[in-house]
DNA sequence: CAATTTAGTGAACAGTTGTACACTTTTTAC
DNA sequence: GTAAAAAGTGTACAACTGTTCACTAAATTG
């Protein structure tokens, strides 16, 4: 047994095991089944540690799950903040968004992999809380559109549906894409391809799209 | 105890137990967890069964899965035969197929959630299952699409390519209509009218593609 | 260094799981 | 109507589940 030397530190080695319990179920979920079917007892043998242990990070197996899912959207959150920051999205800015973002997946594979499955797979609060974090997306997306010039007459119904559209799209190629082998880069670029056309394609009908009149809100 | 006096038929009898077994697993599914986390017991409880039975009937519960699977799709693969042989989608005809696919899916809700949830969530096997047929449906589609007079120069890749986008769209908006309380009728039809504008936007883009020629098969 | 808080251990519990086996009951076939 | 086949029952068992409790070991505090 070699015996774990690493952030020696005081304070800093408390959240080890808690860390090892989270990578433990990340792991389990990558490769085996749906968090909603992981046991506890699982989830601590893995991580090596006594059942018990459990308890002193987390009351219950949902509130991992739970623990999972912010820091799943923490991180996703800040890289979507920059990327929205670079421009307006013209052709050019497609492709950019596209390439980062399905590097960003693949770089968090296991985390993308667990929000995928608990998205319909998981239990009420979970999924509520991904599609929270989904329509924030949709929400930003529809502002940004919003800028576009020749979206200044498409209610703001309209753009929602059209940024539902957007991130729906994506959203369904992600999942796609965690379905091939992690090398699998041939595969992985076809998705990205197909991704970028598209959302290319959604702004072809974009740009021709003529609203109705907002009715009364 | 009442006892049971149904479909009196000899031979129908035979598979009523069956029967029974699927229907406490699409009620369990559909109010309670993901079908890979139902145990056997459970099912053959809600199935008013003594648990060895089920062995009768099924050898495994992912046996019983597949069967749910096949049942799933084996009338819906034969609604959209139907739609598909309506005509070629002009304007109109994108909101009728719209209505007549949602209207099938408030009908059959418990298969549909059945199938939503197992898309991601289930085992590799089943996971494989429903995205061929899913991808059957897309190759459909393309061929449809592939009749179009403006589409005679697209690459038989960005065919396939339209077609994801809209079936993707599509099994999104199911998704999330799911999501819904049965009986809210009001978030329901907003699902719909958002569904055919969606695909009303794809087809404006569709109109405006010009594909790079195929690349070398 | 001594006292205290915290993290991790190990045994034990009641409940549930899948499945094997021998059985009774019902349905089908002749 | 009787024999054979199929469907359903009940008991049993070993494996695993979540959680409890009293405990030891370690880190933090004064």
């Amino acid at each position: 047994m070699t015996r774990e030397t690493a952030p020696r530190g005081r304070k800093a080695r408390k959240g080890r095991t808690r860390q090892a319990l989270m990578d433990a179920a990340l792991d389990l979920v990558a490769k085996k089944a749906p968090f909603s079917s992981l046991s506890l007892r699982e989830v601590t043998k893995k991580a090596g540690v006594v059942p018990t242990a459990f308890y002193r990070h987390f009351t219950d197996m949902s509130a991992l799950g739970l623990t999972l899912l912010d820091e799943s959207f923490r991180t996703l959150r800040q890289m979507m903040r920059e990327v929205r920051q670079h421009q307006l999205p013209n052709e050019q800015m497609i492709r950019g968004s596209m390439e980062t973002y399905f590097n960003y997946v693949r770089n968090n594979r296991t985390y993308f992999l667990f929000v995928s499955k608990e998205l319909y797979g998981g239990s009420a609060t979970m999924r509520q809380a991904i599609r929270r974090e989904i329509r924030l997306f949709v929400s930003e997306l529809a502002m940004d559109m919003a800028r576009f010039p020749f979206l200044i007459n498409v209610s703001s119904q309209d753009l929602q549906m059209m940024a539902t559209l957007v991130v729906n799209s994506v959203v369904a190629l992600t999942q796609e894409m965690l379905e091939l082998s992690e090398d699998d880069e041939a595969g992985q670029n076809e998705m990205l391809i197909m991704a970028e056309k598209q959302v290319r394609l959604i702004y072809f009908g974009v740009a021709q799209w003529r609203s109705e009149p907002d009715r009364i809100a």
